[in-house]
RNA sequence: GUGGUUGUAGCUCAGUUGGUUAGAGUGCUGGAUUGUGGUUCCAGAGGUCGUGGGUUCGAUUCCCAUCAUCCACCCCA
């Protein structure tokens, strides 16, 4: 066979030891916010039976996801003639799985699954990768993890209060500039229903959704392309020009909507949101951004959309309420809220800001030169008792060249080296080299041990 | 799915207006220094110039196709 070059599929990644540790420090920083928090560890299948996976996410969506071939001979099953059949509805015919889109959907399918064993309000949180077939570009990848937490089963928008208190903490402890956008899905429909246009909030809501990126005339162009007459469009310019406080743009919309029960309603649970932070303190900023919409159509209240401040990447975390997502599954009336973390795009923000502490990257602490067999057994045992203090210790594998091995210690960043040789075990000390400053000691054990937890 | 960018050593990139032997930095291996890394000096290994076709006496260079890549749009974490 040929030799092939060795590659990974397009938007997929390896990941190296220094960036394993960068990745872990995120995980965990995010994990240890959503324990303090009450939540617990659930995990699912990479596949999700396609059933599950389809309709949930738009048409778009449905296009991003990957399915899988079904195995066997699976042309023989198929019933459609394949030359008559649309690609798509054929690819149902030999696939019956998908890779997971996000953890949402398949968290709700576990909820009603499982309803028996879950006691609600049912908090959790799941850390695993998600796929999806994007053409990869800055920021986007088709392999990526998502840190998501939710609560099932409560409507208590003390939820929503929770959420944002776990974004704050999150992005405090990586030490990350973030504003948190939110918005309600009923003030879009409220605002929706004041133009007179109520059933085409979806199309207003994907439009008004690149206002920040693309400009006002381009959001109005693409609204008169959907049928929304120009009257309308009118009357919604002065709502996203709304300037001011969150105070002042919801004392706005409150005149706005005042024929619009829906949209009252969601400005009701923004402000009650809000007023809980009066007596709660918060690090980071949040703001009512009434230009916030979120493609998902499984939203139905509060949206939440977090950015890094100063850097150009999409959201680094994103979530909202979905009130009736267990529905399709057949379990009606059971809101949940929740959000993910994109932990991939948070550590690209990271590393453009270069703000990973350095103590994460070190691994081993202590390295001891192998100088033969019998040095070996002597070593050994001390290596043992540095492991038994909780100290990161190793021997390097064979008594390679001395260069060699101190250059070993030297990429691997291994702070301390110590050198036990003939002279050493005669005399009972150990040579000891701390490796930052080039200096070279002769100590007992115990004195080894003082120098490196000092 | 639409539009563009780039593809030369493990990595980052020069270069060739078409010509015989393909360049640097960095990394790697060895030596100066047989028990001392990070600094310095010397030497060495490492290339189907993305792949396939075309033009030509001759193509890494020009043309076409294709794949990969990154970026923008769509959409999203």
């Amino acid at each position: 066979m040929a030799v092939q070059k060795p590659s990974v599929p397009k938007g997929t990644r390896d990941f190296s030891p220094t960036e394993m540790v960068k990745r872990n420090f995120i995980f965990d920083t995010i994990k240890g916010v959503f324990k303090l928090f009450g939540y617990l560890p659930i995990e699912t299948p990479a596949m999700e039976n396609l059933t599950t996976l389809l309709g949930k996410y738009g048409e778009e969506g449905d296009k991003l996801l990957f399915k899988v071939l079904n195995s066997g001979d699976y042309l023989s099953k198929a019933k459609s003639d394949l030359s008559k059949a649309g690609s798509s509805s054929f690819a149902l015919e030999i696939c019956e799985k998908g890779l997971r889109y996000d953890l949402t959907v398949p968290f709700a399918r576990f909820v009603v699954q499982h309803l028996n064993d879950i006691t609600f309000p049912f908090k959790r949180y799941q850390i695993q990768p998600v796929w999806r077939a994007d053409k990869p570009q800055k920021g986007r990848y088709r392999e990526f993890y998502q840190c998501d937490v939710d609560v099932i089963g409560s409507n208590s928008l003390l939820n929503e209060v929770e959420l944002i208190q776990i974004i704050d903490q999150v992005f405090q402890k990586l030490a990350i500039n973030a504003v948190i956008k939110m918005n309600n899905r009923k003030i879009l429909s409220g605002i929706a229903e004041a133009i007179g246009q109520p059933e085409k909030f979806m199309d207003i809501t994907i439009a008004i959704d690149k206002l920040d990126k693309i400009g006002i005339e381009k959001v109005n162009k693409e609204l008169l392309s959907k049928g929304i007459d120009s009257g309308a469009i009118d009357k919604l310019k002065p709502i996203f020009e709304l300037k001011g406080s969150n105070q002042d743009k919801l004392i706005s919309l409150t005149t706005i909507l005042k024929d619009s029960e829906i949209g009252l309603d969601g400005v009701k649970e923004v402000e009650m949101v809000f007023n809980y932070f009066d007596s709660l303190p918060l690090n980071t900023e949040l703001e009512l951004d009434l230009t916030l919409a979120r493609g998902l159509n499984y939203y139905t209240g509060a949206i939440f959309e977090v950015k890094a401040k100063g850097i150009q990447i999409g959201s680094i975390c994103g979530g909202g309420r979905y009130d009736d997502l267990t529905g399709v599954f057949g379990l009606k009336d059971v809101s949940g809220v929740g959000i993910s973390f994109g932990a991939d795009r948070i550590y690209d923000v990271m590393e453009q800001l270069n703000i990973f502490p350095d103590e994460i990257v070190a691994s081993t602490k202590v390295m001891f030169v192998n100088f033969g067999e019998k040095e070996e057994k002597y070593c050994l045992p001390l290596v043992q008792k540095l492991r038994e203090n909780g100290i990161s210790s190793e021997i390097y594998p064979s008594s390679a060249k001395m260069k060699k091995q101190m250059t070993y210690a030297n990429n691997k960043n291994i702070p301390y080296v110590v050198m036990v040789g003939e002279n050493e075990i005669e005399k009972g000390i150990l040579s000891v080299k701390d490796m930052m400053k080039g200096e070279q000691l002769e100590l007992n054990f115990e004195g080894l041990l003082q120098k490196i937890t000092s």
